[in-house]
DNA sequence: CTGAAAGCGCTTACAG
DNA sequence: CTGAAAGCGCTTACAG
């Protein structure tokens, strides 16, 4: 039978106190109109004699939702002790606690293993949460899309819904043209030997960005030297192997090595800095982000920024809304970024 | 009435499917001995058809655990975009999620006022979780007496049960003669003129380690000048501040400076740096913590560093153990630093 | 080995 | 304005 909880106060010891039934203790604690001045001083009182809190699973059991989101966190490979995870995350709990949400944090490493996929799983299917938010997933994850199709409403950084427009999916995408914007910028400074450095093709950012460097090239007539162009995921490791590599297997260095985002360009840092090439003197470099990191580099990073905290206000209010069931709320919005000129992109010819 | 959950599947409709009664569905969902792999498997295979997960609040308002502890996290002042909080936080998910633990978020800048007291209580005395993880509290702090007063289960850092030892409070405390330390390796290399930047004296480990650094002056028969001693709280821009204080008050400098901990250090390395005053040529700094970004500083930072995964491991399992009604669990751990010798601490008269 | 039943603590439609 | 009652979905002691 269920565990009474110790010393704990129910509502029906509460209703006995203030010399009322249960219902209106209820209503005094869910805030009612129709319960006169008198009547709510009276039980309110009690309650606070008491530090009467009403049970958590028994205001859900009855219908109430539970005032929490999951924040979903896939972390390829190792740990990130990342000033941006940290960023992310307290960007989505504090925009949480300003629609009075708590985040319910699970960290995983992928979504494609049995276990992780259960952990995730469960948390949605037992309605633990009223929603989530997704950080890190691929472009196509068969866990989202079953919990999307099971009507639970989800909040995903740069995903596509695949049914197209689900009422349920709420998403937030980069724009189309950063890679584009990158090369024009570099191709500015007077570069034309442009080394890329992609990052995971099973994101729909680093595809577009991928792509975006591609039509910048051929815009400005730059040859596209395959030697050039590296995966380096998009991780610090990622960025700092595939510069190892390109600088291995290359005779002509590049002038230039733009990257798929920030951590990946800390990645290239470390891999030039190693072979002792100076940036932006020998080779330069730009991100894509805006990571808070990247002003503390030697030399600052220069980078296309975009802002985050704006980005995780509105995914989780557009999801808190819907889970709320809200209507008329805007399922996808793209963000835009904004130059962040700094010193490791030098002008070529002066 | 409550409200039926939509699509979901509930235990007497896998009980019907499956043949059996709702007690079967239970027992076999929570793996209990006694039932035979025919009835199992049937039970099971209609759970994995449907996708069936029980009901959260249903489990734990018949007696199951939440599964869930929360993680309170002081931030007073304006919010850290901080490597060292994204770390701690990892940590804090890791260790619980090591034990089938997930971890609510909780952020309040502060635990005195009215809003953020009653949300931190509603999270325990509604029962949502089994019990907590406090950070960055106070050595006093009233709300953190009531709910140890009142059964949950605690887990915090950095504290001293004031009922001695209450049998549901669990801590770490920092080893109380980092500051002695500290003084007798600058005294080491020479230093004499020696500069403290205090913490916020509202912290055990903050008047422990100016207590250290006190005792390690009058040891090594130290002069003590109040001039060069400071409150700097745990943060950057109090250690920024500090110094500059400092540096407009007095007419002789410090030839070392030594910071509560690291954080506090990086403002005491901007104050000096927008002084033009040389590290380590002019005045030497030394941390405390082995906060990851301590090497990214230019010079790196020499500090005492604390092993936080290890000690977050600790405290979250013996909290959770604790939680779970186990017994001869050690309610209070000490952790003990160990030098991280960089450059930014210089041996005087060479 | 298994089912019927009680109980966990709440909310709310219903009736007055 | 308010109470009695049904219902949310589970678990487990009890009886067989």
């Amino acid at each position: 039978l269920g565990k009474s909880n110790d010393n704990r106060m129910n509502s029906v010891e509460i209703a006995r106190l203030a010399g009322v039934s249960r219902s209106t203790v209820s209503r005094v604690i869910n805030r009612y109109r129709n319960v006169p001045d008198s009547t709510r001083t009276a039980v309110m009182s009690v309650v606070e004699k008491y530090g009467y809190y009403p049970s958590f699973s028994g205001r859900v059991l009855a219908g109430k939702r539970t005032g929490m989101i999951a924040l979903v966190w896939v972390l390829h490979g190792s740990i990130a002790y990342d000033i941006q995870a940290s960023s992310f995350m307290v960007h989505v709990i504090e925009s949480a606690a300003a629609h009075g949400y708590l985040v319910l944090n699970c960290v995983v490493p992928n979504l494609r293993e049995k276990n992780s996929i259960d952990r995730v799983k469960k948390i949605f299917l037992q309605g633990q949460v009223d929603a989530g938010i997704f950080i890190g997933t691929n472009n196509s994850e068969p866990v989202v899309e079953d919990l999307i199709n099971r009507n639970v409403v989800l909040g995903i950084m740069d995903h596509i819904c695949s049914g197209g427009t689900d009422p349920n999916c709420i998403t937030v995408n980069f724009e189309t043209d950063t890679g584009e914007r990158v090369i024009d910028y570099v191709y500015g400074k007077g570069h034309r030997k442009i080394a890329i450095i992609d990052g995971n093709m099973n994101r729909y950012s680093s595809v577009c960005r991928h792509e975006g460097f591609v039509r910048g090239m051929q815009k400005n007539n730059i040859e596209i030297r395959y030697e050039w162009m590296r995966y380096g995921d998009v991780i610090e490791e990622g960025g700092y192997m595939a510069t190892k590599e390109l600088l291995n297997s290359t005779k002509e260095l590049p002038t230039v090595i733009c990257a798929n985002n920030d951590s990946t360009a800390f990645g290239v840092y470390r891999a030039l800095g190693e072979a002792g090439i100076n940036i932006p003197g020998m080779i330069s470099v730009v991100g894509i982000d805006g990571h808070e990191r990247a002003n503390m580099l030697q030399p600052e990073l220069t980078t296309f920024g975009f802002d985050f905290k704006e980005m995780f206000e509105s995914l989780v209010a557009r999801t808190i809304a819907t889970a709320r069931g809200e209507t008329g709320i805007v399922m996808n919005e793209y963000i835009f970024s904004k130059l962040i000129e700094r010193s490791s992109c030098r002008e070529l010819g002066k």
